[in-house]
DNA sequence: CGTCCACAGGAATCCCTGGGTT
DNA sequence: AACCCAGGGATTCCTGTGGACG
């Protein structure tokens, strides 16, 4: 816990223990009078979409051009954009959409309707135009799977598909009758689409990038979005060629740009722009340029920084906060993730810790098995196969808890070297936290020889 | 220069859960 | 009750391999 809390509490508490009626009565004046900093957090979270994109105008008028055909009752290109976390393109899309489905009077979905309800009525106010035009958003994070997505679709046209139980097949069925009862146009724009092909259900993209030659009525157009750049290596090619008819590219935004984005929202989310130190908002931008021009990080470290001046009851956001707030961040996620993990997974780190001790040049895999394999036993859990923690390591790594990168140590063969990659003590004690570890805490790994 | 270690990591399969249909 | 299906975690079996040692 950072010193200012532990500061704060104290004094405070003694302090109103300690003095008289009169101050008591003052501390509570003090508090209901202090002047906050935010009047409107809402702006700063992620999900918060703003009227005006800076620096992406490009983008917007460029998907524009693509989805105008909608208007002469074409079937707009697919559509494939892509950019690093953080610059905007979920942002553009919906904005765009939203624009679009205002003018033409469709609809603009980012969850489905519940299937009790009648259909909205925007077939009536359609019928000037061609067909009507559904906007359906869908976060492939949420819905990571072939039967998942499908069963979601149809959803938003009525259907009611259980989690699970049915064969895939007729769950697609059932969204493709149900999508080409009746004319009209669907835009599906598929965010974070990376996820669908890494579990291995890219099938789906085929099926949907081809069914506009299946349907008799109905028209589908899919915008697929992803921040992972070499997805579309590994793609089917004929899904490639199909989804990428058209493409937008994000670049990541400089501290300039990251600078104006956030004065906008900071004006909008603050009493007023006297508190915020001139140093502020600069130092938020130059720290989120730094993590390839993510501007949601920006947000968030202003926010923080905001969150802990008001908790020091501060009447302005100063550099010092921004920094405070940097770290803050970064111990939370971390200790969220350590906390949150599966009891195998804690048990391999925790391995991992005791070892690094005795190894700090690098701890492989065999070590960390062996100790493992004693933690299991002491706390009376089942014993995974090597294989399997070879590839929990891996997840660990992934999430940036341990660094783990193979080498060869030639005769003495390949293993993964790993090292610890958040710190130690912090992450130890949140370990000790869960019951099955705290078993285990008295545990000394054998020391081992090895020859160097 | 060939060997051979200590694993990496792919593929197929199994097991289990949560749900369906007949 | 008997049987089918998807999906996630785990196991089994497997082939592949960088480079220090001899």
């Amino acid at each position: 816990m950072p010193k200012y809390i532990k500061r704060t509490v104290s004094t405070g508490t003694v302090g109103a223990i300690m003095n008289d009626q009169k101050s008591l009565d003052s501390l509570f004046d003090k508090l209901l009078t202090n002047e906050q900093i935010f009047t409107n957090k809402e702006v700063l979270r992620h999900s918060y979409t703003p009227d005006e994109l800076p620096h992406r105008q490009n983008q917007v008028e460029t998907l524009a051009s693509v989805l105008v055909s909608v208007f002469r009752g074409e079937t707009p290109s697919n559509l494939f954009v892509y950019g690093k976390t953080g610059t905007g393109k979920t942002a553009v899309v919906k904005h765009v959409g939203k624009a679009l489905v205002r003018k033409i009077g469709g609809n603009f979905f980012a969850k489905p309707f519940h299937s009790t309800r009648t259909v909205p009525d925007f077939v009536s106010t359609i019928t000037t135009h061609k067909c009507p035009v559904w906007f359906i958003y869908m976060n492939c994070e949420v819905v990571d799977t072939q039967y998942r997505l499908l069963a979601k679709l149809g959803e938003y046209f009525g259907q009611t598909i259980p989690l699970t139980g049915w064969p895939t097949d007729k769950v697609y069925d059932t969204f493709f009758s149900t999508l080409d009862m009746e004319e009209r146009l669907v835009i599906i724009v598929l965010d974070e689409i990376d996820r669908l092909l890494r579990k291995g259900s890219d099938e789906v993209l085929y099926n949907l990038t081809r069914i506009n030659s299946d349907l008799s009525n109905a028209k589908v157009s899919v915008i697929g979005i992803t921040n992972d750049l070499n997805f579309i290596e590994f793609l089917d090619p004929r899904v490639r060629s199909s989804l990428g008819e058209e493409e937008i590219v994000f670049p990541p935004y400089d501290a300039i740009q990251i600078q104006d984005i956030l004065s906008q929202r900071a004006k909008m989310s603050c009493r007023s722009l006297d508190v915020i130190d001139a140093g502020v908002i600069p130092l938020c931008s130059a720290f989120a340029a730094q993590e390839h021009g993510d501007a949601r990080r920006a947000l968030d470290l202003f926010r923080v920084a905001g969150e802990l001046a008001e908790r020091e009851r501060s009447k302005r956001i100063v550099e010092r906060h921004v920094r405070e707030a940097k770290e803050r961040i970064e111990q939370d996620r971390i200790v969220e993730v350590v906390k949150t993990l599966p009891t195998q997974s804690k048990l391999i780190l925790y391995s991992c810790i005791l070892l690094e001790k005795y190894e700090p040049s690098g701890i492989s895999t065999g070590e960390v098995y062996n100790v493992y394999r004693d933690l299991c036993k002491l706390s009376a859990s089942e014993v995974l196969t090597q294989r399997r923690i070879s590839d929990i390591i891996s997840e660990l790594d992934m999430l940036g808890i341990v660094n783990a990168r193979v080498v060869s140590k030639g005769r003495y063969g390949r293993t993964k070297e790993i090292h610890m990659g958040v710190p130690v003590t912090q992450v130890k004690r949140v370990l000790e936290q869960d019951r099955k570890i705290e078993r285990v805490t008295t545990y000394v790994p054998p020391i081992q020889h090895r020859l160097s």
